[in-house]
DNA sequence: CGTACCGTTGAGGTGAGTCAAAGTAAGTGG
DNA sequence: CCACTTACTTTGACTCACCTCAACGGTACG
């Protein structure tokens, strides 16, 4: 029962591929159990499109288009409320997809999709997406599997958790970017890039940049990580995942 | 695209249906979309239990069995952290199902299902729902919708918002509340009985019970409710969401 | 008629928001 | 390549909403 490691696929400078299924996405994504028929119709109907920083894919409040598919880049989703607030609940990965969860629902989008690294999005238009499920049902039982692991709602629980502190629900983040970020996601030391800003890292604990701040300070003083700019070095994960818990 | 009115069916005291056809909670389920063959497999395989208050219908890291169907009664999701403390994200009124996020991701509970009145719920297990999906790929196709529609995610961002003060978040629950417990949710004036304790509005708004007790007060000093136990009357719903947002 | 739980109220402490300012990086154009 | 602008990050001081602990009355239930 161990969280799946999507996203991790190293596209480096791949050129944009003929078909989807030689996308270094692709194994990854919901798309790899289809059948050569309803992969063809994939390869047909998909629409590549390149998104610089600040851009983005669906507006909160749009009507869904189809399903974006993420073969380069960074992306976040977050959502704003009435009084200004500004909510992050998911980073999107390279190899991950986005934009089902409206599409299934038939309502508009309650999340924008902003792009935080320039990036290469495939959309696959939703009539596509209709015909494939009639022709693969897998398709379907594949989504069911996506939106049922979705790791949102999870880490919710632990990110935007009232009733702890800043500092754990940091801690709690890192520990979650280090499984996607780390090159070897193990037990003792590590170091990685943190993947976004502190105020991306903010919106997805559900608070203010400065408090950010000083909970880095709070997890350096307890030489739980130690930060330099951007570049995170965790000196024992069991230990900080021991503090946390 | 409006919330679709899922738990209003009135049970009343219906006898234990013969059939899952005649249940009076089937039309807002899944299954109402299955052919007579899926629908022969519901009515035999499925287990009909009781539940007294206090009782769980599944437990936090316990294996899913299958998916739950609420006949009667009010069941609360919550889910409990390492520290302890309480988090609730969903209720659940007759004639919505349970358990199916787990059971599609093929992972543990995540929650704890807690049953806060007397119910009546249909256990429909697992291997049947995988022979059902089989015979009609609807049903499928039917639970992503549910699961796409989930109102957990969605609420929890106006519930559990950090950025906004206590008051408003129990507004937010209170209107959340409305729309299922009140005969005729309208814009203008609408009483309804709270069908949970303090404790679990607590719990579903992310703060202690003492901070809902002030923020009732405070709804009531602002003249937007009032509270007479687990009676509540808002004299104009709209004033009410306008104060909120 | 206890016993236990629920709901309310009060007092006190504190974590985190807000505002403001300074330092630092990252672009931009000459 | 440098001056300049802009955005990001950190730090401090202050304030406040909410947590915690504690006490009390009300209600349900055996």
């Amino acid at each position: 029962m161990e969280h799946d490691k999507r996203g991790q696929a190293d596209l480096g400078e791949a050129a944009l591929p003929e078909s989807c299924a030689s996308c270094s996405a692709y194994p990854t994504t919901e798309w790899a159990c289809l059948s050569a028929l309803a992969g063809d119709i994939l390869k047909s109907s998909r629409r590549l499109t390149t998104y610089r920083i600040g851009e983005t894919l669906f507006h909160q409040h749009g009507a869904p288009q189809g399903i974006y598919c993420l073969m380069k880049g960074l992306v976040i989703l977050k959502r704003f409320d009435v009084f200004g607030n500004e909510t992050a609940f998911r980073l999107l990965f390279p190899g991950e997809t986005c934009g089902w969860r409206s599409l299934f629902a038939e309502e508009e989008h309650v999340a924008s999709a902003v792009v935080l690294e320039a990036s290469t999005v495939c959309l696959v238009p939703r009539a596509e997406i209709e015909r494939m499920m009639k022709v693969d049902p897998g398709l379907a039982r594949q989504f069911l599997r996506t939106m049922a692991r979705d790791p949102g709602p999870a880490d919710a629980i632990l990110l935007r958790n009232n009733f702890l502190p800043a500092r754990v629900r940091l801690a709690h983040l890192l520990l979650i970017l280090a499984d996607r970020c780390a090159a070897n996601p193990g037990q003792g030391r590590l170091s990685f890039r943190l993947p976004i800003k502190r105020k991306h890292i903010a919106a997805l604990i559900g608070v203010g940049s400065e408090t950010v701040s000083r909970a880095i300070k709070e997890l350096e003083d307890e030489s739980l990580a130690r930060f330099d700019k951007r570049d995170l070095i965790i000196p024992d994960v069991a230990a900080l995942r021991r503090a946390v818990s």
